[in-house]
DNA sequence: GCCAGGCCTTGACCCAGATCAACACGGTGC
DNA sequence: GCACCGTGTTGATCTGGGTCAAGGCCTGGC
């Protein structure tokens, strides 16, 4: 059983991955020299749980590679996924002594964290910090509120569209696509996890995947491979209005 | 046509009924003061738009006294309400200059508004607005992720049941009883809109309310008058365990 | 008083998606 | 090589909630 905590790798934030994303985004270069000094890494490996619901939380900290997932569960084990983390997303809630949400770790997982108490320390002196977080929990809450319009309004054969087109549209953020072009991503989350995010069962899910394959909306290669000719058709398909809020 | 727009009764912020739970809660008084300055009041009557999505939005507010609804709504008709708003809940986005959901009055509704221009500033220079702005909407967000286990994972029978939870846990909150109590309140909301903030029909939501009261969970007067003779059997058909998430 | 229009309830029927079940397809360990 | 296990697919059947339809109960207008 290997120490997950500590790691050697002190990295230098101005070359980090999420350095313009992430919590930090705003901050002048004296303000991350501060960040560095309470800052460090935590590293989790694929199906690990980063944190239970329930358990006190004694850090907040970003994503900095791979994916995590947010997710709630009833007693009788009925699950719902309620947040997808990807790099530069932030964990935890300031001013909160306990997790609310089980948090796991979907791929291999990388975490910048902070102890909770110097954060919320620095949060108070640091405006640019504070301000970022805002700005992130309203982008939170709008895509919680979207996703809020999938669970409660559409069909199973949407619910996938939307996920797709969620998935493939950080994609082509990060790549700088064309809405047009046809994009090629892999899905990082397993038929059940998709179930949970959708509030479906797996089986309906493999379902309409098979069937927006055989109607041309994608194109499988293995089963996570995924290729989306006409990203258009994708988000009819999703009952979204044909530019799909990629520009707002 | 009456103008909506301009009132002339400015009131004091210190005899405020939202003064200590709206997005001015935390500021002192010279705070408060500046804040009169730039604030005004407008009245909706029940059933009136506040404001349609993708509107221009060049104001934010809070919610005075009545309630609103956040909607949002599909090209073919379907609609999914993402939040409820009540009494010291803001609206708008500071550093957005169109609205992404219909805000309907569901009540009569008098809302505080402040133009967003000298609202940012403000806000710029008073970090107890930012401060409590990002509390809120961390608040907001863990309610609308609650809601997206409702949505996704609920039946009809424990999504109607959360639905009355949460207004009677509200009504509770305000007027300080305890949990056993009996508690008796009025359904702010129609049928239709509380399927569309369910994801369900109005059909269903008439039936599993009448099944609720066949079955002696709830008591009803006339169509919205409610008694819950033991909370404690509401929560358990809402699916949540015993508290509710009541102490956190 | 009577009628019209909201709002709500209840019944009959149907279908999308859940449930139950069998099987297929790699990896990985022995 | 083979057994095993996690992951995914597909079929058969069932059912919760949607859809369509009829009617009840207020309230407000004339």
């Amino acid at each position: 059983m290997l120490n997950e905590r500590s790691l050697a790798i002190t990295q230098d934030c101005e070359s980090c991955p999420i350095r313009h994303r992430a919590v930090c985004a705003r901050c002048e270069t004296d303000e991350l020299l501060r960040l560095e000094e309470i800052k460090y890494y935590r590293k989790f490996e694929a199906g690990q749980t980063v944190i239970w619901s329930g358990d006190r939380m004694d850090f907040v900290g970003s994503v900095v590679s791979g994916i995590a997932t947010l997710t709630q569960t009833m007693e009788d084990g009925r699950t719902q996924m309620v947040g997808l983390l990807l790099p530069s997303d932030f964990v935890g809630r300031p001013g909160r002594s306990s997790a609310a949400y089980d948090v796991v770790a979907t791929t291999d997982l990388m975490m910048c964290c902070f102890r909770k108490a110097p954060f919320e320390d620095m949060m108070k002196r640091t405006p640019h910090i504070a301000q970022r977080l805002l700005e992130m929990t309203l982008d939170e809450l709008d895509a919680a509120r979207e996703w809020m319009l999938v669970l409660g309004r559409k069909t199973a054969r949407e619910k996938i569209a939307s996920l797709l087109s969620i998935i493939a549209r950080r994609d082509s953020s990060v790549n700088m696509r064309q809405v047009t072009d046809q994009l090629t991503f892999d899905l990082p989350l397993t038929r059940e996890a998709m179930a949970d995010y959708l509030g479906l069962t797996l089986e309906t899910v493999s379902r309409q995947i098979s069937a927006l394959r055989k109607d041309g909306v994608i194109v499988l290669d293995g089963k996570r491979h995924v290729t989306v000719p006409d990203m258009g058709r994708l988000l009819e398909e999703a009952g979204d209005d044909a530019d799909g809020g990629l520009f707002d």
